[in-house]
DNA sequence: CTGAAAGCGCTTACAG
DNA sequence: CTGAAAGCGCTTACAG
């Protein structure tokens, strides 16, 4: 695997390496014509191509930006690090997508690996457990975009969808369509994930605004491997008309409970997944859902980003900025007038 | 952005350069306890990270591969990433995966940004159409492993599902059930890709090792967005009793069109996929598919890549790898012993 | 209009 | 056991 330098083109060229440089940097303000014709030609003839990591090291600029996601799994994470990559892509930044896996370990370690190979900056969905970290690359002004969760207390704001609201369209559409006995299910609250809470805010206040009493045994933060076993007791006890999910794991869970124990959706159940999966609209019956703008919340991250890395700046003076949900309405809610 | 040095901890610990280098790689062989013990202090005090474009320009490897997947939005390309970089992980490899976005375009930008930024081998799932800058890395030893498709005359083996025999399992799961009349949908064979061509293949010798004659009217071969008119016209004029969907973007056309029409699955028409998707399981009915063993794959192109890197040795003497699929018997066929 | 020289932050024989 | 020096492949003032 030899490799062809730029002392090689200079050479056969009959020139500096300097003058290559500059011809390559496209500074031709005082290249002579032939001088630049030979130049081109050495570098056909040798199949040349600049060595990026010699030119990074000198620039102390990789023109890359990492992303660590929670998890990959997430359809949101998917669609969020696709609409990164388009911004960055047209600004002629590189991204490099790493994959936490809920794991702040992880998402530590991929943080140093991606600082240690110099990107120029960082979006991260936070996992919440590395404050020491984030607060550290914020002391040293290195440029960070947090998406999907906030971090308290670090002055750096977040991309994020109105997480109250999303419960709230939910809500209202299930009561519009005369349920009441309505269960919320998110996944474990226990990590500490700051959306999770605030569905389950949306939720509760969207009942009491709807003078519905708020009945905590239908309420359910659990592991996706525990559901099956929540919801069969639930559903013994106290079987709701109505299921909201709090994210795409959870709803696919709903679906599996639904099919194992012939519950036929919407006519025994209804339910309104938080986030749009792929699979909705072809699904029988398509699945009610409230989507993220995942494209516009991925842009805007991948704008700050690029912003923060163009001017040095790392702090925001903005707080966060926050998307709004929308509702998409298909057949997985029973329809109906409000009952009483 | 200050950043620290290796001559700043060199400095604080009052040693030189070389020194904390051989520290930082464990070569600790003939170093002092407490010379250790003074460059751990330094490196803790500073907050110093090694810079790894530097190491890397020096060494020449950058301990990194590139992935360069034909769609990412196939769901096997997703799958067989996450298990290269599982392999890559634990040889301390790191992987930057691009999406080709099926244009050939595309993959020569990508091709050729990674190996500018110095990755050390290249896993493509090739479009095919740019046999002359394959042919060039191979002249150069690059090292590089095909996978999903074979690219012809090009000496890189690739790593494949035995298509023929996929289809095979499909046609003979559909006839074991009762059916004759069946339809086989892929992808449009104007690209040039030879899964496509290797499933039609199976398809047909399977029908023939049945004594069913072939007919070209249950073959389809179309772009995504036109199968719904496709399947219109088939459905009008010659209605199939089963479909065979060539891969995972082809049976969601599918699954919309027997939704839109009230197609009832299994009852007035059965289906299998080919590629395993991740609804299959909890879809109303649960799709049958054959499924390709994505994570062997996937560990088998990262160990073949690693291995040349390690050995520099890039042709193989060994021809394509081949991996068999597995029928997953679910509910979208109907059930019935061998009709007449 | 072009070249010589220094330097980016590391690693690696080699000398002592 | 440790240090001085050269070099990886670029870029960039600066000199001419």
């Amino acid at each position: 695997m030899k490799s062809v330098t730029m002392a090689d083109v200079a050479k056969r060229a009959n020139v500096s390496k300097s003058t290559v440089s500059q011809y390559l940097n496209k500074r031709y303000d005082y290249m002579g014509e032939k001088t630049k014709e030979r130049i081109k030609e050495a570098i056909e003839e040798l199949g040349y191509q600049p060595n990026i990591v010699a030119r990074s090291l000198k620039q102390k600029s990789t023109k890359t930006i990492g992303v660590i996601v929670a998890n990959i799994l997430h359809n949101f994470s998917t669609e969020v690090s696709r609409a990164i990559e388009d911004v960055c892509h047209s600004s002629d930044f590189h991204t490099i997508i790493c994959n936490a896996d809920d794991d702040p370990a992880k998402e530590k370690k991929y943080i140093e690996m991606l600082r240690a190979k110099q990107v120029d900056g960082l979006i991260i969905f936070p996992t919440g457990n590395n404050r020491e970290l984030y607060r550290k690359m914020l002391k040293e002004d290195y440029p960070v975009v947090f998406i999907d969760r906030p971090v308290p207390d670090i002055p750096v704001s977040s991309v994020m969808l109105n997480n109250e609201k999303a419960s709230q369209l939910a809500v209202n559409h299930l009561m519009e369509n005369g349920h009441k006995r309505i269960a919320m299910i998110t996944a474990s609250i226990k990590d500490n994930v700051t959306p999770r809470f605030e569905r389950i805010e949306g939720y509760k206040k969207a009942l009491l605004a709807n003078d519905i009493p708020i009945r905590e045994d239908l309420i359910v933060s659990i592991q996706p491997e525990q559901i099956e076993e929540a919801l069969n007791e639930m559903f013994q006890s106290n079987p709701p008309e109505a299921v909201i999910a709090g994210n795409d794991f959870i709803l696919k869970e709903i679906l599996k409970f639904a099919k194992h124990h012939k519950v036929r959706i919407p006519k025994d159940l209804s339910i309104i997944g938080i986030d749009d999966v792929p699979y909705a609209s072809f699904y029988t019956p398509a699945i009610t859902a409230v989507a993220q703008p995942t494209f516009k919340m991925g842009k805007t991250a991948g704008e700050l980003l690029l912003n923060k890395i163009q001017k040095k700046q790392s702090t925001d003076d903005r707080p966060d900025f926050r998307f709004e949900p929308t509702l998409m309405v298909r057949d997985s809610v029973k329809q109906g007038g409000r009952r009483k």
